[in-house]
DNA sequence: TCAGTTGTGTAACAAAAGTCGCCTAGTTTA
DNA sequence: TAAACTAGGCGACTTTTGTTACACAACTGA
């Protein structure tokens, strides 16, 4: 039944016996594209192991506005999901289905029990910590050292990355609220990265040449 | 001897025998004001305990800029250099003396063991990471959300937060540096916080009312 | 004490980003 | 098929941020 899974945590160096636990505890979450995964605001107290499709996580400022963060693709989990539900603090942020995904939901509450008893785990979970600080400082990088033509540029590279397709169908105005600014900003420079030759335009739709 | 060490580890929560393992293999480290303290590149794979003073956690980027991240202070430990030497990754940020620090060095080869055998250990470990993503975080939401004028000011207060004094010893020239910004800017900005009656300004420092 | 250095103030200008208003071409719905 | 809606283009303008150039005062060292 859960192929998926066992590839998954084969592929992640976790040992069978551990591989087992999981697969007893958690529960299988199907997504479609748009939808909320975790929200920090109702404690779930689950860590998501993405086996199938692309999540995104966002981070919400004070007012309606927001920054997209990274990408999750399959094989991956969120650390900060991992913290964020161990501590109860209330961080705010959103991770929500780039695409219709599948995850395995697994309680927090046996997070102590095996890292305690699995060597393979402790490397699981800290590699996943290495790789979102990673992300973290990424995403300030390009916030804090490009300008919005070279963001807008990443972007789009980093969403052709994860979902696999050189077509992102995604409107100006929805591109603006993940880099926080406006649509005309985003058209502006759209429409200066097709002259360039990297993009073409359509529709509900950009073609990444 | 180790008293400033043994005082930290008990407010951590961590239990007597751990403690004492700690002190066996670490060692005493005292930087002063300005001096590097973990550097990526060379590798050390030590991690991190102050004792006393602040230490100061940058991000460097492509050229010869850089940003300041957050401040780390007496009874802390810095996740990232953690995960950075566990892994032996080069993520390019450094750890500087923002005033003359005390410094427990533990180096990271006895981790995996500690995380096995201490459930104090893991708590403290993860705790860590928690308050460093939740800094991250905030350091990504003043990037992305504020202005320059807004960034500043926090810079100015969490300056005054860390090292309790309400007189910072920074030429503009070096705030603007840690703000990846221009010392114009930075002159421009603190003189409308004077005329707001917010600080006052005087040379090589900055009193905060 | 005098020259050189460093820290700060300020004006004028340039570039980047954000805002407003309006237009047009698809798409959807009644 | 007409009306309403949605996505996107474009021009003019403002605000924010960055740049250049210069003045001057405080400090430093011979």
């Amino acid at each position: 039944m859960n192929e998926l899974l066992d590839k998954m945590l084969a592929n992640s160096g976790i040992e069978p016996e551990l591989a087992n636990e999981i697969e007893q505890v958690g529960r299988l979450k199907k997504v479609t594209a748009g939808e909320l995964v975790v929200n920090p605001e109702e404690r779930a107290g689950e860590m998501p192991f993405v086996l199938k499709g692309v999540l995104k996580v966002m981070r919400d400022g004070d007012q309606q506005n927001e920054v997209f963060l990274y990408y999750l693709e399959g094989g991956e989990t969120c650390a900060m999901s991992i913290t964020c539900c161990l501590e109860g603090r209330a961080t705010s942020f959103r991770v929500m289905a780039e695409e219709d995904s599948i995850i395995w939901m697994v309680p927090v509450t046996h997070l102590d029990t095996w890292l305690a008893k699995y060597s393979s785990f402790r490397k699981f979970v800290f590699g996943s910590y290495q790789t979102r600080f990673d992300e973290l400082l990424m995403a300030i990088d390009s916030v804090v050292f490009q300008n919005m033509g070279e963001r807008l540029l990443k972007y789009l590279l980093d969403t052709q990355q994860a979902t696999g397709s050189f077509q992102i169908h995604k409107t100006h105005q929805e591109i603006a609220k993940e880099l926080n600014t406006s649509r005309v900003v985003i058209s502006r420079l759209l429409k200066a990265l097709e002259v360039e030759d990297k993009i073409e335009l359509h529709r509900n739709c950009i073609e990444i040449l």
